[in-house]
DNA sequence: AATATATGTCAAGTTAGTTGACAAAAACGG
DNA sequence: CCGTTTTTGTCAACTAACTTGACATATATT
């Protein structure tokens, strides 16, 4: 049985400090450089380039960003509207974030089983809240804390 | 209030097609490209280059793996000992995912709060578990759901 | 129709990554 | 401790990836 503490490893290397070129940001979207580029200039997306000499580095959250204005556009809104659409969304990969680091306090798994700890459950807060897997299915129960 | 879909963003890019190359792998973990290359080279951490002949790219599970053999290696393993522990920490990524997968119905985001509804409460199935997020603090609570 | 927005392409130049060779620490086995 | 193997760094020549700017063009917008 494997037991650490992934929130720390997760902090560690937090997601905004990975950074991605423009090439693998249109390969994961499907989105043209060319339009990567002009996105860029019209600062719709953020350029994370450690200097002012070298390439274009984007974030993972830039590469949703990105899958999300390309869908809208798909819909039929115009860029600007997509882009707009797109940022009050964009809120949520830090809500995910903040619920992992807040939450996934500890977690086990063994050969076919997963165990996550997800600290106290506050309607009865002497007792945590676990998530468990098996069979390919996550399940909820309450537990009394170990010690 | 945004309302919307997101575990089905989320699987719109999956973590694993987004990947990066040597350069940001080492920016992200501070392990030298050398290191990496010579890693790689053992079969310790995957290629996922495009072509044969494109340079090599990395997974963001691989920044991870990296980050916990750099770790490992700090505590005085060995780098075979230190691959295999960290070898094991891996699933703990998909394990992750899994659950993200199979339990982020939905979520919701307002200007301060967010919640996200996790599904049925297992112990209470007619009752779906929720989390919120307010104060900078995530709590969960029972909900019935509507309609 | 005229103008502004949005995207594609291409060439010349720059930055980033590759390989192979070599050196040299660091770990290991006896 | 010594010889060997593993692990890492550096460097030069080469290739891949990215950049910019110019131009063309298609698609809105007014």
């Amino acid at each position: 049985m494997v037991k650490d503490d992934m929130a720390n490893l997760m902090k560690k290397i937090p997601i905004e400090s990975v950074t991605l070129g423009i090439g693998d940001v249109a390969r994961a979207t499907g989105v043209a450089q060319s339009k990567l580029r002009y996105w860029e200039s019209k600062g719709y997306i953020k350029n994370h380039a450690v200097t002012d000499k070298s390439n274009r580095k984007f974030t993972y959250k830039t590469v949703l960003q990105v899958q999300l204005i390309k869908s809208f556009l798909a819909d039929g809104y115009t860029l600007t509207s997509a882009v707009a659409r797109a940022q009050k969304r964009a809120i949520y990969l830090d809500a995910l974030r903040s619920f992992f680091e807040d939450r996934f306090a500890q977690m086990d798994v063994a050969d076919h089983t997963a165990t996550i700890d997800l600290g106290p459950f506050d309607p009865t807060p002497s007792k945590h809240l676990m998530a468990k897997r098996t069979d390919q299915q996550w399940r909820f129960y309450l537990a009394t804390p170990e010690s």
